[in-house]
DNA sequence: CCTCGTGGTTCGGTGAACGAACTTCGATCA
DNA sequence: TGATCGAAGTTCGTTCACCGAACCACGAGG
């Protein structure tokens, strides 16, 4: 299996959920994904991940449902989060929260919005100003407002100094 | 460092995280933590990992303020999580809970109860009896019901066969 | 027909994880 | 006192996943 040399006999759905998507890079590409990444080589670009690596990773996706593969228009491949897939979401968040609270300095910070009320989303996965637990695809992505360390210049990169929708492709080009 | 090769210039707080406890182990750690392990020896007999990488996880672990390493009583160290690490929990239950949802067997799944109101953690972390979010050391572990396949003879996988509140060491022997 | 971009595959090198053997140290036992 | 034991590592040779670079097949555009 492509598996991370599996957790054997380890009785836990935290041990199936690694199996799955404990591997390097594959909980950023799930991110990438919530982001609205679709193209191949917008996930290599953005995450600078080695293609084989990213080939096996999508694939492995694709066969445990996590994603999907769509002849996209113009030919090219596109991957999307499945509803399996996007029930990762509040186990992304809470790690990404994590991350935030300690590592992250005030102004580099991502801000999450619910679409509908305009609060933002916090720690534990409510809107504030609301208190609903919103789903991903009622949330819009910001902008961090501090300066930007090392501009990039690919595609997602540069869709994610403006706000965004989640789940929404990101337009490139 | 002891990084899983650093997630090179990601300004995310989930790539940060990732480089806390990204690497393979790192959360099973955390998770035995969790059930109130402590000791060198039992992360070692439950979970199976060699002593090197479990000698390397738990010192990055204690350098990032996840644990913290005291001398108990009849000399041998002792592991507990800090407050940084407990508040790991949210991301614990949630990626445990997306394994149980798409991969455990009903009779399979450990059971988390609200030690107040002896309702049951469900899917997003509340109680389903009284609402509240509990925090992990309100909680308690409760046995699978189904049959074991391997019954591991473990100090810990036998103490995990009996209920037992989070956070509070296992008796092993 | 030639070129370019997309989505790969192949390949040699490197570093991390693996299991087994060995070491150190304090407590216990004869 | 000396022998034994278990806990907590350290060391070591092998294996395996990840890495970057090069190569390849295909379709679209000129």
């Amino acid at each position: 299996m492509a598996l991370p040399r599996e957790y054997l006999d380890q009785e836990c759905g935290l041990a199936r959920s690694l199996e799955i998507v404990g591997e390097r890079w594959t909980l950023l590409i799930i991110r990438d994904a919530f982001y609205g990444v679709s193209r191949f080589s917008d996930f290599r670009d953005h995450l600078g991940v080695p293609r084989a690596v990213l080939t096996e990773r999508l694939n492995f996706l694709i066969d445990e449902g996590v994603l999907e593969r769509t002849a996209g228009a113009s030919g090219r491949d596109e991957y999307a989060l499945t509803d399996k897939g996007k029930r990762l979401w509040p186990a992304m968040w809470a790690l990404l929260s994590w991350g935030n609270d300690f590592y992250m300095p005030k102004g580099r910070k991502r801000r999450f919005t619910h679409n509908g009320c305009g609060g933002t989303l916090s720690a534990d996965g409510s809107c504030d100003s609301c208190g609903a637990a919103p789903s991903p695809d009622e949330l819009s992505i910001h902008p961090q407002t501090g300066k930007h360390r090392t501009a990039k210049v690919d595609p997602v990169s540069v869709a994610l100094r403006s706000a965004h929708p989640l789940l929404t492709p990101i337009g490139t080009g």
